[in-house]
DNA sequence: ACCATCACG
DNA sequence: ACGTACGTGATGGTG
């Protein structure tokens, strides 16, 4: 039989900080108790145990206290709010008929473990719910720990058995023993070894095994002599730590599981869930008040799982349905599905060799689907070899596009916000699909979602999965070269300095700069004096360290985000796989992680030589367009200013027409310095400039700069008029858009602090420009896209960085992929300014530029 | 986890 | 008098 054993106190506090607060009837705050219940019965449907038993901490001190007179409050003091819930708690599991073990002197860890082994010798399965690493240690081939995380409201739970835990750390699970043995942990009060954390501590237990192994050949290690000596001093903390960490199988208790058996039906509570408030649960669980009766006819809930033979109804009926919520699980070993009335888990496990074929009638483009991060489900879907279609709605992206300016957009944060109510799963989904529908609607950005969101996943689904080809040889050989370059600037650093210290600390730095050497220090942020590159550029020339320090920056830079972090995450197939984020940005701009490939060096030459590593594989090329001047183009049109229209219009370089304005001299006899200010000003007006910081970025003046700025906005008086008057839209209206209607909210501008509403302010000048942009750069990937398969030509899109787009094709496609480029993003508007576009073609990024 | 720094548009 | 340009992500150091 299989048992289920939770630990208590560790999953009620990750939901109580997890989650809002919620209160009862009586105000007694019950947020944990709620959370606690929704986990368990996600558990309960997930693994169906036959057995259930939560362990808890007991207050008062334990044998761990008795044996070590360190080991005191091993948890924090926990806040009412909490505490008041521990027992409402005990009293709702008791209701249900779950057992509790508690045991004075004992931690739950000690009772879940014992339970564990005497399960494990019974031939029994164990499941232990928790959501610390300590219990890691018990996991073998027949206890599996379900480990229970909380990430910004969600809840997901990942099932570690002996080769998951492997994968991960790199060693078995009996030895997480001594890993905390070397690097403590201090939410219990163990020490560890001083000065060893995580990583040195994850590196010795991989190489050396064991803690007794590494202190008993400590001498002949082959590990540094700092890490020796560290090691040698913390002997006495690694023995006392290893002894805390070890969990007691054999705890006091008598245990049988066959105590334990447990209906799965919470009936049992009804009235303590009535008490607390939970009718949401008593509905959606279909719990009835009296015990006896049969749970059978509850309508909906819980999941079913149905059989290979039962599929073609449930296509049948999902086909017949208006539109079915879809949410892949476990990656995409399962998919869950709702129709507002039943929500149904097929699962590969069950459904078997059908199960790819279900997948494949069901993502057609023909079955109406709305789901939640559509573009990762698609990737998913890809990687099984089925090219999805049919989406109508995502409700990720829908939060997205309502407020932009949120942290995220998981389903429970969502459903809360909406709904007054958490859920989660494919249930969330649909229930959300209509009143977002009309939101959306209602604030005009149904096109967005269905024009421009939604058909972008498809493409950028394509674009991670095709990647970028990288020269692996050559960067690792120019990570090499950066090596040798660091190390010689190094040691002269060291010798300018008369000592070694570590050039990376900006403490140490800033005490080598300002205190040894006596520096001028233009002292500056929070935690000391600045050393960043703008303030060493200043002490150039004052001694000859500034010089070196800049370049050993430099190189280091190179070296690790870019040479070893790039290196890093080259695939198997020789490409890099970027991951494109759709719902971060306060604009509407894409991001890219993992790695950020939308901020490889150009701008100096050793930078701009990894660019020579991005490359086209033998026979292909890149083709590489950018839009010319996108933004200020944008804000031509925007502010409808006449000048800057008619600069663009006649094709005129846009910051000389800026500096003959400003400086009021010919065209013709623009200065070089000139023109670099006046592209400075260009860039402060988007940016919502002040003279402060406008004179700090060109050294000149602050009253100089205020002169550019007053001239620039006279002889731009369209600009000055659409300032202004785009914050006093702002300000009435709340919030700012672009022209496609995608909308940012500005509280700021309300904010009592100046700050606050200056920064409102420059948003408000900025969003609907760099908005804009975003939107026209989206719309004509997307046309793009499609023009390349309608055209059946291999082209692929690759990459996006904001103004640019990078095309990978066979060099017989070069000429007609550059035209339909330059094509599609050109025409993709048409405003009262041409938006232009250049596109190139060569072997590298760096060539085709 | 937070800061400082620096890479990009 | 205030504090100071928009939008991102990765890294190494620190407490």
């Amino acid at each position: 039989m299989k048992l289920m054993i939770l630990d208590g106190n560790s999953i009620i506090n990750r939901t109580f900080y997890g989650i809002r607060m919620l209160n009862a009837p009586d105000g007694t705050p019950v947020n944990a108790v709620y959370g606690f219940l929704t986990v368990l019965h996600k558990l309960l449907e997930d693994s169906r145990p036959d057995a259930l038993c939560v362990a808890f901490d007991l207050k008062g001190p334990t044998f761990r206290h008795e044996a070590f007179e360190g080991y005191k409050a091993q948890r924090k003091p926990m806040p009412d709010e909490l505490s008041v819930q521990i027992p409402l708690m005990k009293e709702v599991l008791d209701a249900a008929g779950v057992q509790r073990l508690e045991l004075a002197g004992f931690e739950a860890d000690d009772l879940i473990g014992t339970v564990s082994r005497v399960c494990n010798e019974g031939g029994n399965e164990c499941l232990i719910v928790t959501g610390d690493r300590d219990s890691f240690q018990l996991i073998t081939e027949t206890s599996h720990v379900l480990h229970v995380k909380s990430r910004m409201g969600k809840t997901e739970t990942i099932d570690y058995t002996p080769d998951v835990f492997s994968e991960e750390y790199g060693f078995t699970p009996e030895k997480i023993v001594d890993l905390k043995a070397l690097m403590g942990d201090a939410s219990d009060n163990i020490p560890g070894v001083k000065g060893v954390g995580e990583k040195t501590a994850t590196e010795l237990i991989q190489k050396f095994g064991t803690v007794k192994n590494i202190y008993e050949n400590l001498d002949t290690l082959d590990i540094k002599d700092s890490v020796r000596k560290k090691l040698a001093e913390g002997k006495g903390d690694a023995e006392m730590s290893y002894q805390l960490a070890t969990i007691d199988t054999h705890a006091p208790i008598e245990f049988d599981p066959k105590s334990c058996l447990f209906s799965g039906s919470f009936d049992g509570a009804y009235n303590e869930f009535k008490k607390l408030g939970f009718n949401s649960l008593i509905e959606k669980w279909g719990l009835t008040p009296d015990a006896d009766a049969p749970t059978a006819s509850s309508p909906a809930l819980p999941a079913r799982e149905p059989h290979a033979e039962e599929l073609p109804a449930l296509l049948e009926a999902v086909r017949a349905a208006a539109y079915v919520a879809v949410l892949p699980l476990d990656g995409l070993d399962a998919v869950e599905l709702c129709d507002g009335k039943t929500v149904a888990t097929v699962r590969w496990a069950t459904a078997g060799a059908d199960y790819n074929a279900f997948l494949k009638t069901l993502f057609a483009p023909d079955v109406k689907k709305v789901s939640h991060n559509v573009k990762d489900l698609l990737s998913l879907l890809a990687a099984e070899n089925i090219d999805a279609g049919g989406f109508v709605f995502d409700t990720a992206l829908a939060g997205y596009l309502l407020d932009p300016t949120e942290s995220g957009y998981e389903l429970p944060r969502l459903t809360q916000k909406l709904l007054g109510e958490e859920k989660q799963g494919a249930e969330a989904v649909f229930a959300l699909y209509p009143p977002m529908k009309q939101r959306l609607e209602g604030e005009s950005m149904s096109a967005l979602m269905d024009e421009m969101e939604l058909p972008l996943c498809y493409v950028l689904s394509d674009m991670e999965r095709t990647g970028f080809l990288v020269d692996r040889q050559a960067l690792y050989d120019y990570g090499q070269d950066l090596s040798v370059g660091i190390d010689a600037l190094q040691k002269e650093i060291y010798a300018l300095a008369g000592e070694e210290f570590n050039i990376n600390s900006p403490k140490q730095l800033g005490e080598i700069l300002f205190e040894k050497l006596m520096l001028p220090s233009g002292k500056k942020t929070k935690s000391g004096w600045s050393t960043n590159a703008e303030t060493l550029e200043k002490l150039r020339g004052r001694h000859e360290i500034v010089d070196k320090i800049l370049e050993f920056r430099q190189l280091s830079k190179l070296k690790s985000t870019y040479a070893d972090g790039l290196g890093k995450v080259i695939g198997p197939d020789g490409r890099i796989h970027t991951s494109f984020q759709m719902t971060v940005t306060a604009t509407g701009r894409l991001s890219s992680t993992e790695p950020n490939l939308q901020n490889i060096p150009v701008r100096t030459e050793l930078g701009a030589e990894i660019r020579k590593m991005f490359v086209a594989p033998r026979g292909s090329v890149l083709v590489d367009a950018d839009y010319s001047q996108i933004e200020l183009r944008l804000l031509a049109h925007i502010s409808g200013d006449q000048v800057m229209q008619k600069a663009f219009l006649d094709g005129e370089d846009i910051h000389a027409v800026t500096a003959s304005q400003v400086f009021g001299v010919p065209l013709k006899d623009v200065t070089k310095l000139q023109r670099s200010r006046a592209k400075a000003v260009n860039f402060g007006i988007v940016y919502g400039i002040s003279a402060f910081s406008l004179a700090q970025n060109i050294h000149v003046y602050q009253n100089e700069a205020k002169e550019y700025i007053d001239t620039y906005l006279e002889k731009y008086s369209g600009v000055r008029e659409y300032m202004k008057s785009i914050i006093a839209q702002a300000k009435t209206d709340g919030y700012v858009t672009t022209l496609f209607g995608r909308r940012r909210p500005l509280p700021e501008l309300k904010s009592a602090n100046y700050n606050i509403r200056s920064f409102g302010e420059r948003v408000a000048r900025n969003t609907p420009i760099q908005g804009t942009a975003a939107d026209v750069i989206k719309l004509a990937m997307v046309h793009v896209w499609r023009r390349l398969r309608e055209e059946k030509l291999a082209a692929k899109l690759i990459l996006q960085v904001h103004d640019e787009l990078i095309v990978e094709c066979p060099e017989s496609e070069a000429v007609r992929v550059t035209a339909i480029l330059t094509e599609e993003m050109e025409n993709v508007v048409h405003y009262s300014v041409p938006l232009t576009a250049d596109a190139q073609a060569g072997r590298s990024w760096s060539d085709a530029k």
